[in-house]
RNA sequence: GGGGUGGUAGUUAAGUUGGUUAUAACGCCGGCCUGUCACGCCGGAGGCCGCGGGUUCAAGUCCCGUCCACCCCGCCA
């Protein structure tokens, strides 16, 4: 060993120009590839930096080329050596590709095993051994840029915000239980036998009660806890950046978001986004894409046949007659152009995608030149007149296709808006190159639970319900709007927030519509209720989900390339084994049986 | 909890209507090679075909069950 460790490296893999000829350097890094000629070895040496070609030259250093030849993919080295400049021999493919270092010394700090999978991008490599080798699959370059640009956007995020006034203030993650939204982690207590912390699922209440104080603005870059099942887009923990302001409007929180999300876009990807982004009332969004986060970077939208059909008095087609009947029912189509020319093999996996989502079918009907319905058990009932309707409010032209859901709203909605993404992602209708950013707004204040019959509060129990509506709050709790927003891009949900209530009065009302006595209510939220009866501030906020913010920002696919450990859709960390069990003396400290639940 | 896709060498995949010794590429090991840059050439090793049952003269292939991963529904105020 020559004690490069020691002297410490000079630059790294990415430095190196032909300004640089003649000097004496000193590199770390792991080798990326050898190429042994015999004669010369040539390694390709990187760092989280770049890369840079190391020569071993016999004629330069006989013992460094001796130890050379021992090399292999991911050892971890030390070299010395001067650059020398490849002239008319480049490699166009490096930023260091006009030298090369002709070493004069080596240090192996550590060999490696061959590793499970090569350490390149494009390596299509099966998920699980990804996460089992996570800190080889790290290594990757991709992986690295993509936490560089998390890193990057934090950054940002926290210059933005404090020149904004917005302070950083930490909130506990160990919390009371609070009942309602998202399934919480417990954890037991040692010193209270059969009490139990939750971990936090936001720091909503924390944030607003910071707003109490007289923080006036505040925001945290913070980890969530949620003990849900994951999704492309979703992990048991993840990280939000969370905002709250006092003496705001929902037009205020759009200007700070909107600055917030152009700047990080502009600072990382060199992108102009417009402000102010667009708004789409939430109903709007039912209607025309069946969610609350449409990807409108493509059109194919669907068209609310329900009433038409309750003109034509179901029109001749019984299920559509029966399905109009209950007011809690729906009945949409969507137009497949003739130009997607589906065959009926693939129509028939549309149906079968539909069953997986608990509808019972596919309905459909193809156009012919005369408009005329074909290949559909609707067209034999359907009357000429609501089938010239339908065809003109879907604007479905000769050889298009029509498919139709109908039954329970939420299911119709569910089904049909999964049913437009695949399909636009199918045919290729989908402009990938557009950032298409939309606030979705006044969602209503309840929905109505058809398992309990009751009303629930559909963001959570302290959003400000839209004035004019207030109304209704004893007689049709569905009609009241409320300032809820979230923002949307290329159909992810990448903030939601909402203007606060901080009227007790008003409070009361929503807590008696949500069928909570005054009792429960102060037993649940006592302390916030408290609270807002010293001067609370008109109050609001938003937070972002900085995870999907930069699943965006890189282009990538899953969640799981922006976040450093992630689990499986199970919650499984397959790198750590965990969650693992525990033993019987630390279930016995923390006053805790474990029930297993037997196996058929 | 439900639907779908996948699981074959270290890795990525191929494997026909069930039929001899399960292929290939990369990686790995050995040898050769002084200008490669995903070096090249020659040779070699490497397999519980996820696991368990069944059908069959015969199963990677067919059937049933089960586990794991991914995508989706439910769930995510």
């Amino acid at each position: 060993m020559s004690n490069l460790l020691e002297r410490g490296r000079s630059h790294t893999c990415n430095d190196l120009t032909g300004a640089d000829e003649g000097k004496k350097v000193v590199l770390f890094g792991w080798v990326d590839s050898r190429r042994d000629h015999g004669g010369c070895v040539f390694v390709d040496l990187r760092d989280r930096f770049g890369k840079t070609q190391v020569v071993f030259d016999p004629q330069v250093e006989q013992k460094a080329h001796g130890l050379a030849g021992d090399l292999r993919n991911e050892y971890c080295i030390g070299i010395e050596g001067v650059v020398k400049s490849r002239g008319g021999n480049k490699n166009p493919k490096l930023h260091t590709g006009e030298i090369e270092v002709h070493a004069t010394a080596l240090d192996i700090f550590n060999k490696s095993e061959p590793p499970p999978f090569l350490i390149q991008d494009d390596i299509d490599t099966n998920e699980e051994k990804r996460l089992e080798f996570r800190y080889l699959d790290l290594r990757r370059p991709q992986l690295q840029k993509n936490f560089i640009m998390r890193h990057k956007a934090a950054q940002i995020v926290r210059r933005h915000l404090d020149s904004h006034g917005f302070l950083e203030i930490e909130t506990p993650f160990l919390v009371k239980y609070t009942p309602g939204g998202a399934r919480n982690f417990l954890v037991p207590h040692r010193v209270y036998p059969g009490k139990f912390y939750a971990l936090a699922e936001s720091p909503q209440l924390f944030k607003q009660l910071f707003m109490v104080a007289g923080f006036d603005r505040y925001f945290q870059i913070v980890r969530c806890f949620r003990d849900e099942d994951g999704r492309l887009d979703r992990q048991p923990e993840f990280t939000q950046i969370d905002i709250e302001m006092s003496f705001p409007t929902q037009d205020r929180i759009f200007e700070i978001v909107e600055g917030l999300v152009t700047t990080v876009w502009k600072e990382c990807l060199g992108v102009e986004i417009k402000k102010p982004f667009a708004r789409m009332e939430f109903d709007e969004s039912m209607r025309r894409f069946g969610n609350d986060k449409p990807d409108v970077r493509f059109g194919m939208e669907h068209t609310d046949l329900t009433e038409l059909v309750k003109q034509h008095d179901g029109g001749g087609v019984p299920l559509f007659a029966d399905t109009v009947k209950n007011p809690a029912n729906l009945i949409k189509a969507l137009v497949v152009p003739a130009s997607a020319n589906l065959s009926r093999t693939e129509a028939d996996k549309l149906e079968e995608l539909c069953k997986g989502m608990g509808s019972k079918g596919l309905a459909r009907a193809k156009l012919d030149e005369a408009g005329n319905w074909t290949q559909s058990p609707l067209a034999k009932t359907i009357s000429e007149g609501m089938r010239s309707a339908i065809n003109q409010a879907t604007g479905a032209k000769p050889g298009d296709l029509l498919l139709f859901q109908f039954g329970r709203a939420s299911l119709v909605h569910t089904v049909m808006a999964n049913l437009r993404l695949h399909l636009g992602k199918k045919l290729g209708l989908i402009r990938d190159k557009e950032w298409a950013f939309l606030w979705v707004v006044n969602p209503p204040l309840f929905e109505y639970d058809e398992d309990t019959k009751t009303w629930a509060a559909a963001h959570h129990a302290f959003t400000k319900p839209v004035d004019a509506d207030l109304q209704h709050i004893e007689t049709d709790p569905g009609k009241v709007k409320c300032f809820r927003y979230d923002l949307v891009l290329n159909g992810f949900e990448i903030a939601g927030g909402s203007v606060r209530l901080h009227d007790p009065i008003v409070q009361g009302k929503v807590f008696k519509a949500l069928g909570i006595s005054a009792e429960e209510a102060q037993q649940k939220f006592g302390f916030l209720l408290q609270a807002l009866k010293y001067g609370a501030p008109p109050h609001g906020g938003i937070a972002l989900g900085f995870d999907r913010l930069n699943m965006l920002l890189t282009g990538t696919d899953s969640l799981r390339d922006v976040v450093a450990y992630p689990k499986t859709q199970k919650g499984v960390d397959l790198m750590t084994d965990a969650p693992n069990e525990v033993s019987a003396k630390q279930l016995e400290e923390l006053h805790v049986r474990a029930i297993i639940p037997a196996k058929a």
